[in-house]
DNA sequence: TAAGCTGGTCACAAAAAAGTGACTACTGTT
DNA sequence: AACAGTAGTCACTTTTTTGTGACCAGCTTA
């Protein structure tokens, strides 16, 4: 069943619509303990598999695999594959994924926004 | 347990650790099926209990009592109510919430951006 | 030869999030 | 008297997400 988010019975105006549509995309994009943090990390500059196991403490395996492959099928990271041995893989941000970076730094500027409000 | 998302064995420079953890705190507060969504159409006007569930189609009333609750103790939005009968309530973004607007627009931004590289 | 590195997959268990339907208590309408 | 609307709460079930530990295959180092 569809997820439309928004009521079929009483449909709001179209650009009401496409709002919701556009925000709930990309919330759904970024569901996803690790995926912010990735997508930061991997902005800062190319990161491999095993590189990431190190940076995010706590992190399975498993849910890396997943988080990455699901980035990476949403558009926003690509996999490169190098032959050399021992073979590596290193992962970076499409044009698409870059795009999201704004979203990133604003989250990170009212991130400390808040930490300020509770700081009085 | 606290969650650090940071490695405490190899800790990072504290302007890494201040920008993990004001991502970190923003993907907190907005997580949650309808957050985004619920701080938008409070951002349009004041809503009311039942007003919001009749715009969100399927929610449930126990998870949109829990989600407004929520934000409201992250200091998002604030309730107000109306003695009159039959009685009234009204939910209101606060300084904070309204500082979170932006974050909101740039994640819808981006959704726009994402439709249009879909339907290429 | 054994252990450690590369980057994973898989089945299962645990935890977290969300949904369901009943119930509350008051007022106004029919 | 019965039903609708006000804004919820509560116990329970379902669904989704995340974590756990074993396993794989090829290579390097001690």
């Amino acid at each position: 069943m569809a997820k439309f988010n928004f009521n079929l019975d009483t449909l709001p105006p179209s650009e009401i619509r496409e709002e919701i549509c556009s925000l709930t995309i990309t919330q759904n994009v970024l569901q996803g303990r690790w995926k912010p943090l990735l997508i930061w990390y991997i902005s800062l500059q190319p990161q491999r598999f095993g590189e990431l196991t190190r940076l995010l403490p706590g992190i399975s395996k498993g849910i890396l695999a997943k988080q990455l492959k699901e980035l990476e099928d949403d558009g926003l990271i690509q996999k490169e594959i190098f032959d050399e041995l021992p073979f590596k893989v290193e992962y970076t941000l499409t044009d698409l994924g870059e795009q999201l970076l704004p979203v990133i730094a604003v989250m990170q500027d009212w991130g400390k926004k808040y930490i300020d409000s509770r700081q009085k």
